[in-house]
DNA sequence: CTGAAAGCGCTTACAG
DNA sequence: CTGAAAGCGCTTACAG
């Protein structure tokens, strides 16, 4: 970078007006007069003038930017296709927004609070995405009491009126599969599920023991399992169920891989799927699809909940928008896993 | 956000000290001594203050932020497992260098051209990391006129020794699937790639061209196809190719899932999978390995690529390295597909 | 080892 | 509709 930059002094020197002016025309002030603005416009294209982003923010105190804060903790943040697929929809809802993303990197010890302390503090964004959230989030906690800007793809724990976020009914969700498998005969149905700290698993809980109670099946904390995003979790926890004496009829599971997984191992010791385990899954991926077996699968359109989460943050930050909450649709797609 | 910021100045007020002196604390200047730096520190601590990261920027003229640039034109960009898998490793490798990631959105109408040039004139980032390159690439043409330092993860278009990359040999990868094939008696081998604008496809294209040469085999630009990374691009060319009258007996394709839309279409029409027609592809994704008939694939290994290319754009803007290519392995995982 | 001063390139009341 | 002035919160030669 050698060739001295062009400033907003050098194109008033030129234009023959004040910095001021040259301050408006580019940000679109409408009390300056078509010629003068013309003038200024002319000479900025000659002279190769940009504006300088940073100057302006600090002048401005607005970054432009908006902070999309991953988890740092869990392994599964790319197994686990919610992320790259909510990731995406937050890129295309930041498309035309005028709004830089800056992602998060954490060093080692770093939790996500100080990553957005930094963010916040350092003045580097004007709004925040928070890409999860886990029971008693000290980040939700952190912005909320900020009264920062942000919006929260999942949902908050308590808080309910006060945050922004969008989500799927993930309680109704599992409720649905759960009363679905429960429809097709089935009377001891197991779960599989994510980090337990995990607001969504504890949806995803509730609305499974409520349809089992709605169904006059007893729930069974032993039949509850918890585990990463993982084939091997499928493996471990399949191999565990297949060879129970009594072993479930059908089971949930948080992620198609773990699913996958599962069906791997009833089938490798002739269990029969469905017959005699039936096993439903959420995320939809690829592999649900077009897996030896297919698995019933919940779509949850992240890409969905990634663009509504970015069209929250900037009602939030534009428009002072706080405690705004958005379903987004599931969709159940019933495969041979559970269909036979 | 209300409470009024804490200053440098405030700091050095309540410190007694200069404002320089605050500033050459925060930057850890060694001149400082050390009960000066743990006097000011304590007053950082206690009144709560955060250094401001734009004004930092604004005065000494280093943004801290990395721009990622994904392209923008490509429908594949989050089908294409590559991208979630490199931007994977991109953020990796940025975790405890101390740079945040600025990921490029498009506004409608913006090329990427755009998109770095609003980066770099409006100072927002100190370097670039480019996901893909084209023949010709007018990006990597810019970058490189301006000496801006930057790092691609592909290969440039001529420039060889100016540019610092980071690839796998796709020649080679392409070469040696090919002939890998040819080894197992095909004679017949289709190639189905992605935009042939990529340097990707232009290399697996000139090594499939050299392997079928040492194999004695024509090489007939009527099997050689061009498509998306989506599975309709693999139905599509796989009923081509097995309604052919004398239809090829392999097939390389650019992708697993374009792999998987074809090895269904050739299942479907009752074409044996490997023996009348072999199948490999590339990426080695989940669902060449869980698929009905596991696909062979090559692994690039996106994830490495991605970390590679961050460390390069890292020492291209503190150590001025230019032309550093790093050439990161591949790995074919052969399957049923080919197998048998 | 520390300070005073100038400057980074903008924006924004205020005044006219 | 336009300008002069102050200021955003830092850094960095320069001087001592």
């Amino acid at each position: 970078m050698n060739k001295k930059v062009v400033t907003i002094n050098d194109v008033a020197k030129k234009a023959g007006v004040s910095p001021s002016t040259v301050s408006r025309v580019i940000s679109k002030n409408p009390k300056i007069s078509a010629p003068t603005r013309e003038k200024v416009l002319r000479h900025m294209e000659e002279m190769g003038y940009h504006p300088n982003a940073i100057a302006r923010s600090l002048a401005s105190k607005k970054s432009g930017a908006i902070g999309v804060i991953m988890p740092t903790t869990s392994q599964d943040l790319f197994l686990n296709p919610f992320f790259p697929e909510a990731l995406r929809g937050i890129v295309r809802g930041a498309s035309n927004s005028g709004y830089d993303l800056l992602l998060s990197t954490n060093s080692d010890k770093d939790e996500e609070i100080e990553v957005i302390k930094h963010f916040i503090l350092g003045s580097k964004v004007d709004g925040i995405i928070l890409m999860s959230s886990k029971v008693n989030d000290e980040c939700v906690n952190y912005l909320s009491s900020l009264d920062f800007p942000f919006s929260l793809i999942g949902s908050p724990d308590g808080l309910e009126g006060q945050i922004n976020h969008v989500d799927n009914d993930n309680f109704m969700a599992a409720y649905e599969v759960t009363t679905y498998l429960s429809m097709k005969g089935k009377k001891k149905i197991a779960m599989i599920v994510g980090d337990e700290k995990l607001i969504v698993t504890k949806k995803r809980v509730e609305g499974y023991k409520r349809a089992l109670l709605e169904s006059n099946i007893n729930f069974d904390e032993n039949l509850l399992y918890t585990g990463s995003f993982d084939e091997q979790t499928g493996y471990e926890y399949g191999s565990i169920i297949a060879e129970m004496e009594d072993k479930p009829d059908a089971v949930i599971v948080a992620d198609d891989l773990v699913a996958y997984g599962a069906v791997k191992v009833f089938e490798s010791l002739d269990v029969s799927i469905p017959e005699d385990i039936a096993v439903a899954s959420f995320n939809n991926s690829i592999l649900s699809r077009y897996a030896a077996t297919p698995i019933t699968s919940v779509d949850i359109n992240a890409v969905k909940l990634g663009e509504e989460s970015m069209k929250l943050v900037v009602q939030a930050m534009e428009k002072e928008v706080r405690g705004q909450k958005i379903i987004t649709p599931y969709t159940i797609h019933k495969r041979k896993s559970t269909e036979g």
